[in-house]
DNA sequence: TTAATTGTAATTAATACAGTTACAATCAAT
DNA sequence: ATTGATTGTAACTGTATTAATTACAATTAA
């Protein structure tokens, strides 16, 4: 399929949020940043407000982080948009009536959760903080440079 | 899409090929282990034999592992089926004349390069050897409990 | 020589996704 | 209070990826 975006542009947004928080924040203006339709932004922002990590009113303009940037992760965001789901994907109709067939999804399925939580644990190594910052800093150096 | 089984379809039948060594391995026989088609079984063991993990020939139904399973990790067989594609997927469409649209890709990019050899080193902390080892020990309690 | 098998290409059906259209509900400014 | 802008959400569409299927030439082994 079409590859997925949502946590992409999710931490696109909450960085668009707090980095642009003096201005208007409609969708349409957060949409022309992520180059996609304003009624994309809307229906992540509706995720992004169920999880806890913003607050918005309705045909107000005013999306607002609902916690410091430095106590949102990547990783929380990442279970925003896409929940807790696998990493890597078993096969899970295998013939119980053979050896591997009828192991191989405990045995696979331990290693790729260990696999998947060293993934996530990186992920949380990393705040929303430590994203604008960097963010800031490259844009510095394009502007001395360029 | 429909979410993608090759790389733990790869595991099985290479898990399969060195459990049931000793007697005839063909695609059929396979394929009823992994429950698919033995069209699906003999397409993954081209990209398996491409990547110079068995050695198979036309015609008979004789596959073999290429290596020793100690020297083939989870990773080797990932790298195989999946290539080294990203694990999180970066929006690469976005506004460059905007501050976060402008530098969020780079990165992002990082972050998630960090995430994703996280997992990886963990592929490669399992050897076939290891899962088939584990598959058998998980067999045996399963049949003195039952 | 022949039956079985591999290797591979082309096609199909299912599924997940962003994007689009449409519109009711709400807000903010007057 | 009225009005123009905006959010929230549902329904639908187009696209891309995948396993499964069909078909068949090339190869093997008895």
């Amino acid at each position: 399929m079409r590859v997925s975006t949502r946590f992409s542009d999710s931490i696109h947004i909450l960085a668009f949020i707090e980095i642009y928080k003096n201005i208007r924040l409609s969708s349409e203006v957060i949409a022309s940043s992520v180059e996609t339709s304003p009624v994309v932004i809307r229906r992540l922002m509706g995720v992004l407000r169920e999880a806890g990590l913003i607050a918005t009113k309705q045909g107000s303009a005013e999306p607002k982080l609902a916690r410091d940037p430095k106590d949102i992760t990547l990783l929380d965001i990442y279970f925003a948009t896409e929940g807790n789901k696998p990493l890597f994907e078993l096969d899970k109709k295998t013939n119980p009536e053979c050896i591997v067939g009828g192991n191989i999804q405990d045995v696979l399925g331990d290693y790729y959760e260990q696999a998947k939580v060293a993934a996530q644990r990186k992920l949380n190594d990393t705040t929303l903080q430590d994203l604008i910052e960097t963010i800031l800093v490259k844009q510095k150096a394009k502007e001395i440079s360029g």
